[in-house]
DNA sequence: TAATATAATGTGTCGCACACAGTATGTCAA
DNA sequence: TTGACATACTGTGTGCGACACATTATATTA
């Protein structure tokens, strides 16, 4: 594939990452073992975007996130928010939404 | 809905738009009927997203055009290059894991 | 004991969606 | 016939998010 396509990747993740974290969140989680976790379902995330991306969610109250110091090492744990529910429902709907326009255009010659 | 989602759509919008123009583009289409068949289709676009968009894709080569000024009305048509294709093939793939990954994430537990 | 994995924060850049503004022609109702 | 609205574009400016790069600190493993 071309090497301009890296672009493009980068705006495929926008959105995306988005719903699936809010959708990882069904468990409680934290940082870096999303980042594992995404990395384990075969698809490729920075931490420099994924740890953004939850404060940026925490910020706005779509997960709050708590500090769990009782194990070997610090980890910082979010949990979605009911709010947070309702906007992964809203963006499943436009994901969907999206998925059935793109399936009808490739089916029709 | 609340009104934070705004800038999650716009969010949305980014990689499904690039997809759903080159898909669109099997046929020759000038900008702004392209504009009414996605919102024939039920998604909204900004003409000022939708314009710049393929003025981007035309400059790196995934698309080209021709203005007809045979009808009554000046229009610009744009066709998608071999180039397009591969690109559109390639995001596509992309498009397809992504929604494979959040298929399973919320069918499991 | 040095390298690597784990687990996080912070700053800076760049591209894209979209707001806002503008140009110009065609159509249709009052 | 004129003024509103649809058609069909171009161009500038802003803001946000992905990611690069840099840094801190502890645990594990070779």
């Amino acid at each position: 594939m071309e090497p301009e396509i890296g672009n493009f990747e980068t705006e495929m993740n926008r959105g995306f990452l988005q719903i699936l974290v809010l959708a990882l969140l069904k468990k409680e989680m934290y940082g870096y073992a999303m980042v594992r976790t995404i990395r384990d379902l075969g698809y490729e995330v920075e931490e420099n975007t994924l740890y953004p991306l939850l404060r940026r969610l925490e910020k706005n109250g779509w997960v709050r996130s708590k500090w769990d110091v009782s194990e070997d090492r610090p980890r910082k744990f979010y949990a979605i928010t009911d709010r947070g529910r309702a906007l992964r429902s809203g963006l499943l709907g436009i994901w969907k939404k999206q998925n059935d326009i793109l399936k009808r255009i490739m089916k029709e010659k």
